[in-house]
DNA sequence: GTAATAATTAACCATCTACTTAATTAAGTC
DNA sequence: GACTTAATTAAGTAGATGGTTAATTATTAC
């Protein structure tokens, strides 16, 4: 996974995935067992997510005894901020290529 | 579909649409068929996957005779953005809780 | 009108995904 | 050591996904 196409999109498809992340944000720190809490689903099923969620960098985990204390981890964030304004601003930049063009030879493309 | 809850996310998990939207961010808009010529997908895969990010709001289209023009579309950015930059903010929020919490109360919590 | 073209929709299917229960591993208590 | 608990991994599966070809719809050209 390089930064120019992000785990991140894939991890974030996931409506449960996004609410752990949510949760997270809220309470900077969390055990595995009161994510767990949050849900209705089992626990290995909160246990896959946060596997794909810390493989995507959205999340770390810190073992503490018998807990694995989970947090945020900006790299993931980073990484689809960085997708989104870097393809924003090569939309912005054809726009002004195409406005560029419209007013050298006014054609009737639009 | 809320903007709490981006469906976009889903719209980009996919490698060939995350393509299909820099393409289109490269050169303002396109027909469907010059999108379709970027791949080596069938047509239909690429008006699937074109379906799915309208119905994202990733993309707009405006129907000239036979062609359909593609262009990319601010709201599904937006969502995304907004759901990055509420859950970085809520994360922030959450920290500066704990550090005043660690500040008043000094604790073996860390 | 016929024929060609652009594009979508329908139908199909191999593979993947998000869930489950079962099994296992690791840590803590007595 | 036996037992409990936290958590993960393994195995299984119903439903979803991303591709295909076939069929259909709409527009254009003659």
């Amino acid at each position: 996974m390089t930064s120019s196409d992000p785990d991140s999109f894939t991890a974030l498809s996931d409506p449960t995935r996004r609410r752990i992340l949510e949760h997270l944000a809220q309470t900077a720190h969390m055990p595995a067992s009161d994510i767990a809490a949050q849900f209705t689903l089992s626990k290995p099923a909160i246990s896959q997510h946060l596997k794909i969620l810390k493989a995507a960098q959205l999340v770390s985990v810190e073992v503490r005894g018998q807990q694995r204390i989970y947090r945020l981890n900006q790299a993931g964030f980073d990484d689809m901020s960085e997708w989104i304004t870097r393809t924003r601003r090569h939309w912005a930049q054809a726009l002004d290529n195409l406005e560029t063009l419209l007013t050298e030879t006014p054609d009737d493309d639009r």
